[in-house]
DNA sequence: AAATAAATTTAGGCATGACTAAATTATACA
DNA sequence: TGTATAATTTAGTCATGCCTAAATTTATTT
């Protein structure tokens, strides 16, 4: 059985490809908050484990393998965040913390029950894709916030989830997955927001739009 | 923060220092499945941390700060298992593994939420107490099945947990605590006990009574 | 093409928590 | 009261997974 510290270490790498092809040890460690020899060190174990392909100086990508690890473990943290939200009432700024460290401890078994009592759902509480038990993820094309104009609507798709006070922020104005709203203003200068949700006008910062994505972008005369 | 090994070990000294006061180094390196010499190093650091009062060849008890721990590792697993096996239907042979891992990882925040759901319970689905959250825990004056004699009626309060093979088969006789039963005959030499479960017939073998622990104990005359 | 800067690796250490083998202490009994 | 036996401790190892500091390699700039 893979450690705690490896199975972090498979996902984070499976994140980082994601946008760029081949990880660098520097990003990783950043991203792991460890040091870049300490990402070195795991990344030779993973790879006598076959569950990455390295070459010193150029970077990591996962195995079919270790792409089949890293899923688990995001399909684990998922529905854990979902299940701990919609089961256990915990608020949607807690749940990461908490799936971060059940996502390595819970059996097959309960991730099928917590599946089966969700109705076997594709998206985590911020909106993040749940792989299927295959492995499989359904990837929606959404777009950061900044980049609306005045006048359109669009949906929420996904929030960044891993820091609870942007999260508690977002919470505040309603601003969850699913989510309607329409852009009333974009400040000029790179300024604020000013949209429109169910009839309630809220003002959000550039800084916070970033971490908000959306989907079904319309323009006021495509209505 | 205590690790999971620390926490296993003072959970471990904990029962066992139940039945015989002081624990021995060998007693319970073998409740722990580990070298006794393991366990005289994990002492030994307990002790630094003041959870232990331990002087060498003397065996070693817990202190209140200990017990405190001892408790609230408790009170997770039973809450878990108790979880596990209500809210989400796993079998009750299999959530003391489940809980095993898990009792280490929960937050404050998920073990109230369970409580809660659960309706502040008393007992884990294999009958054994739940401390409550300030480290109370209900005992029961349960007896061993093995002393019980021709004629006797009871309920059982609790079976042992460990053994998922033998909760499986006291389970085929859907003797679960609360269940009552008449014991019709108990064979001389050392011999089978044959209880009527509410009309039905099953014959329980001694090694298999001795994990089963039953109260409320009534002679037929007494009815 | 060098020189500098940045990224990465290597080397050496530390803390945990397990192990085995050998030494020590306690207990049991002759 | 000594001696055998059993229990326990000590000493020395090993594997993980992290760290820092120094050396090395690659990338960038002039
Ligand atoms: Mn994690
Ligand atoms: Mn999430
Ligand atoms: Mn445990
Ligand atoms: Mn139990």
């Amino acid at each position: 059985m893979l450690t705690h510290a490896a199975e972090d270490y498979l996902k984070s790498i499976y994140k980082l490809q994601e946008k760029g092809g081949k990880v660098s040890t520097g990003i990783l460690a950043e991203f792991l908050d460890v040091k870049p020899a300490s990402a070195t060190g795991m990344i030779k174990k993973l790879k006598t484990m076959k569950l990455v392909r390295y070459e010193r100086y150029r970077g990591v990508t996962l195995t079919a393998a270790g792409k089949a690890v890293a899923l688990e473990i995001i399909r684990h943290h998922r529905l854990l965040e979902l299940y701990l939200f919609k089961a256990l009432g915990v608020p949607w700024d807690g749940v990461h913390e908490e799936a971060e460290k059940l996502e390595h401890v819970i059996s097959e078994d309960v991730e099928a029950r917590m599946d089966e009592y969700l109705g076997y759902p594709t998206a985590d509480p911020h909106g993040a894709p749940i792989p299927d038990k295959n492995g499989v993820v359904i990837q929606t094309d959404s777009v950061p916030m900044t980049e609306l104009k005045d006048g359109q609507s669009c949906v929420v798709a996904e929030v960044s989830d891993s820091d609870s006070a942007l999260l508690r922020h977002i919470g505040s104005f309603n601003l969850y997955p699913g989510t309607a709203f329409r852009v009333v203003e974009v400040a000029p200068f790179e300024g604020p927001f000013t949209i429109d949700i169910a009839g309630q006008e809220a003002v959000i910062g550039r800084e916070v739009a970033k971490h908000i994505f959306v989907e079904q972008v319309q323009d006021p005369d495509n209505v």
